[in-house]
DNA sequence: CAAACACGATAGTAATACTACTAGATTTGT
DNA sequence: ACAAATCTAGTAGTATTACTATCGTGTTTG
């Protein structure tokens, strides 16, 4: 784990849990064997009980802290942006250079924790792999709105807020920065998604190609 | 509907459905009113038997067509994509410039069918929306390597690879044409839910900014 | 014209998502 | 110190869902 973490606590907006997982050592062996789980079977295989199992609790315990699984891949994907913004500003901060801000941004997005790497009870690498697999299910529901309006994409959209403006002070003129990052946000888990199932949509396999394409994509539409 | 349109089949890959929907006028109804419930309810919270109800049948009837739910969604879907490819070669075929090839390909992935606009009896309107709000569940669960052996993501792919074909005749130095092309298929429906759900997301609030964001993203990376 | 078959309906089963309730442990107020 | 209040997890449900096995009827075909 990265030193500079040991004394952040992630706090995830409190509309997407019951009881904050944080406050007992159920509640953080349901996220960190949630990750495992749903990575394992896919978010629609996976189900509490599978959950409750697996830890060694029962369902009702699981839905004390999560109203339902959607909820708890919220929780997930929510800590994984949260983790991902204190990374993106901490290494992007003291970078005054446009072109090394953008590049160090896309790098921090892109870079996939090492196997094993954990930051508390959490896998960093396989919520990452959760991500890239699983990140869309979250917001493209009926549920959408009334969950935007608890501010539970907050943090996604003030990372998209944030690079776009590292774009706007590199070119006022410039009239989609935010569709043109969340574009990229999006397809940055998109093509290692495709590169791993459906290799014909994509010439970029490696992580350092993807890094490449969506460096110079930027560069040059702004 | 579209006059040259009229004689046309829609083959839908035969893995999708057990029963070919377009051979009863059950199976059309199926997939007439299941484009209509799952636009109105979502994905998840549309049902085989909410289906049967409103069409008046029941669920094993329904099951004789799609194996479940995900295979219907699965057909909607491969539906629209065959549709399109049609619309795609008839539209960019005759044209021999680059920039108004691709301004006409984007064209056609961005034009919305104007409501009540019919092809049979599928409302090509509301399958547009049901495209954009529901399109990467298809691909993204756990079977999807042996859906896509059974070749049922070709005439996606194949849509990605027109279209990367014009680029790579106009620059074959380019080094992500499927990358570039499957990011903008993607972006351009997910841009247009952002815009209606999460519009923090996305400056281009109309079809034709997003129109004029994509074409100009191609144009300048190539 | 009867045997074969296609078709849709009925009536199930197992699993899932979720809830109401209960018992035990911990904290708190006096 | 200790009883009342509260907090926590577990037991035992229910309603719904996804899916299947079987049945009867109408249609086609040798």
């Amino acid at each position: 784990m990265d030193a500079l973490f040991t004394q952040i606590k992630i706090s995830v907006n409190e509309s997407i849990y019951l009881k904050d997982p944080e406050s007992s050592t159920l509640g953080k062996s349901i996220v960190s064997e949630s990750i495992h789980l749903i990575h394992e079977l896919g978010f629609e295989q996976f189900t509490i009980k599978k959950l409750a199992d697996s830890i060694g609790s029962t369902e009702s315990s699981i839905y004390r802290y999560f109203e339902n699984k959607h909820k708890l891949l919220l929780y997930l994907i929510s800590w994984y942006w949260i983790w991902l913004e204190y990374k993106l500003v901490i290494s992007t901060s003291n970078i005054s250079q446009f072109e090394q801000k953008i590049r160090q941004a896309i790098s921090v997005l892109i870079h996939q924790p090492e196997e094993h790497e954990t930051f508390g009870s959490i896998n960093l690498h396989k919520l990452y792999k959760l991500v890239t697999e699983e990140a869309p299910k979250t917001y493209m529901t009926k549920e959408v709105d009334d969950e935007n309006q608890h501010g539970v994409y907050l943090v996604y959209k003030r990372i998209c807020n944030r690079i776009s403006e590292m774009i706007v002070t590199e070119n006022p003129a410039y009239a989609y920065p935010h569709t043109l990052v969340s574009m990229i946000m999006d397809a940055i888990h998109r093509q290692q998604y495709y590169a791993e199932h459906l290799p014909s949509l994509c010439d970029a396999k490696s992580r350092e190609q993807l890094s490449d394409f969506t460096t110079s994509l930027v560069l040059k539409s702004i």
